[in-house]
RNA sequence: GGCGGGUUGGCGGAGAGGUUACGCACCGGAUUGCAAAUCCGUGAAGACCGGUUCGAUUCCGGUACCCGCCUCCA
């Protein structure tokens, strides 16, 4: 096992990665607010550290990392759609985290060991808004709670900005009871109809930046390993973060290395609602078949990681075609195979490379190439691809009702029957007749093979059977 | 305006200061009744301008274009 490299956003630099304690890696990953459908872009992230916790895993052991990703369960985007649908917010979060893990499972993405949410973690938040205000880093006015940025000498390091820069370039005006523009709120004051919690300075909530400083620390302890979310957050979130922690436990250090993926694009954009180019994983899964139908979690996760995760990516129906093929081919290839006892140095070197996994995938053809399905195998589990249970929509007869599998294979037999009489013109049209209907055949030594494609019709397929019974040869 | 990311062959996408990335597509060959699938093989690059170097796509400087972030907003 080589040592593993990973680009550290504190300082800018790939380094050598070292555990704090090898018996105990921990790592935390910012996870969504809970109001909606998680979008493609959401996904990324999870993917990124799903490989990182896996190679870790093997790296130092199974049991010996501890990785946490939260649920944000108060914020205003959920009042917010409280408020339109005239639901309960906790009726709205607990069905949008249900939805989180199905559609992060079907990217297959392994459950983190804790999946805190913010409104279980609000006393450790009070605590340490309390411990803030203590040490003289944060302020009460006016029912909420602000964070000092003037008193954090370091606060702008983590994005690279400077306060000054910032506040030149401030366009909003500022509330009246900041001390400095850039203070960020800990705590605001809830109305009636607002979830809301009593505190010391009244009933009221939790900023968003605070929830993930109180429940890292809650499970992961002051100082950890790896921090990890989109680019997008390391300013404000991540940089408040660290001020909120470093504050409170000074000394600690929190996170020691800071992992940022780029932003996923569509068609040149960063996928937002305002754009018109924004959809979900549930959407690209349950794709109706008008529109080329699902894409199953599988592809969506090798288009994913075809791009290292530190560059912006786009995502393209060209893609999803390419990464359908592969894995097709692959699942053909390592079918009754077991994969081989360690995956092939080249698979982890890459890895091990800052998270490489488009060198990984390299690699991984290599090993098809050469036939190597017990090395593919095993490869391609390490980055979370060819999983036991994720293959179902590649197999010959996936999408297909016992009806369909039963016309095909009467079909097939036709075909076979008309080929060995020679009658080549009859065969090639039951050939074509199949494309059209889109199942695709395979001639092989053992007999034809046959695999439904995207557009499948069976309407098409049954007119196929219809049209061949009205001319049966003589 | 500040900070950050990107620009590689037809498309996608990596590493490395000098030797084939890799995949898809294309083209040639094998195979096939003809195809598909499969196998073998060829070709094709480094935004622009300078600099360093025996040698740069890889390092340094600059330019252009694209993209992201920039006070919780009650």
């Amino acid at each position: 096992m080589v040592q593993i490299r990973l680009t550290n956003t504190r300082t800018r630099r790939k380094e050598d990665f070292t555990p704090i304690d090898p018996r105990n890696l921990r790592l935390y990953l910012c996870g969504p607010t809970v109001y909606d459908r998680a979008h493609l872009g959401n996904a990324r992230p999870v993917l990124v550290f799903d490989v990182l916790v896996r190679l870790l895993r093997h790296a130092y052991g199974a049991g010996h990392v501890t990785y946490v990703r939260n649920f944000t369960d108060v914020d205003d985007k959920i009042n917010a759609r409280a408020a339109e649908t005239g639901r309960p917010i906790r009726d709205i979060t607990r069905e949008t985290i249900g939805w989180y893990h199905d559609d992060m499972d079907a990217l297959g993405a392994e459950r983190p060991d804790h999946e805190p949410r913010a409104t279980d973690f609000i006393g450790q938040m009070i605590a340490m808004i309390e411990v803030l205000i203590g040490r003289g880093h944060a302020y009460a006015a006016e029912g909420h709670v602000l964070f000092d940025v003037r008193s954090y000498a370091d606060y702008g390091r983590l994005s690279g900005r400077s306060v000054d820069d910032m506040i030149a370039g401030a366009r909003v005006e500022v509330a009246p009871f900041k001390r400095d523009p850039m203070d960020f709120v800990l705590w605001k004051p809830s109305d009636g109809d607002q979830p809301g919690w009593d505190s010391p300075w009244g009933r009221g909530r939790p900023g968003w930046h605070i929830e993930c400083s109180a429940m890292s620390e809650a499970l992961l302890g002051p100082s950890f390993d790896i921090h990890g979310g989109g680019i997008d957050l390391q300013f404000p979130h991540h940089e408040n973060e660290v001020a909120q922690s470093c504050c409170a436990h000074p000394g600690a250090g929190f996170a020691k290395v800071w992992l940022h993926n780029e932003m996923l694009q569509v068609e040149g954009k960063k996928m937002s609602k305002s754009l018109g180019n924004f959809f979900t994983v549930r959407d690209l899964l349950d794709r109706p078949a008008g529109q080329g139908g699902g894409v199953p979690g599988e592809v969506i996760r090798l288009v994913m990681l075809s791009t290292h995760y530190r560059k912006p990516m786009d995502w393209t129906e060209a893609k999803r075609a390419e990464a359908e093929a592969v894995l097709r081919r692959w699942r053909g290839l390592v079918a009754g195979i077991e994969p081989a006892p360690s995956p092939a140095p080249a698979v982890l070197d890459a890895l091990c490379d800052d998270l490489n996994t488009a060198g990984a995938i390299a690699a991984l053809h290599d090993l098809a190439g050469k036939g190597d399905a017990a090395g593919l195998l095993a490869g391609a589990r390490m980055l979370g691809l060819l999983l036991p249970g994720m293959g179902g929509w590649a197999e010959a007869g996936a999408d297909a009702d016992a009806d369909a599998a039963g016309l095909i294979g009467t079909l097939l037999a036709a075909r076979a029957a008309a080929r060995s009489a020679r009658d080549f013109a009859r065969a090639d049209a039951i050939r074509d007749g199949f494309a059209a209907a889109g199942v695709a055949i395979k001639d092989t030594a053992g007999g034809a093979e046959w695999s439904l494609q995207p557009g499948f019709d069976a309407a098409r397929l049954r007119a196929l059977a219809e049209a061949l019974s009205g001319s049966q040869p003589a």
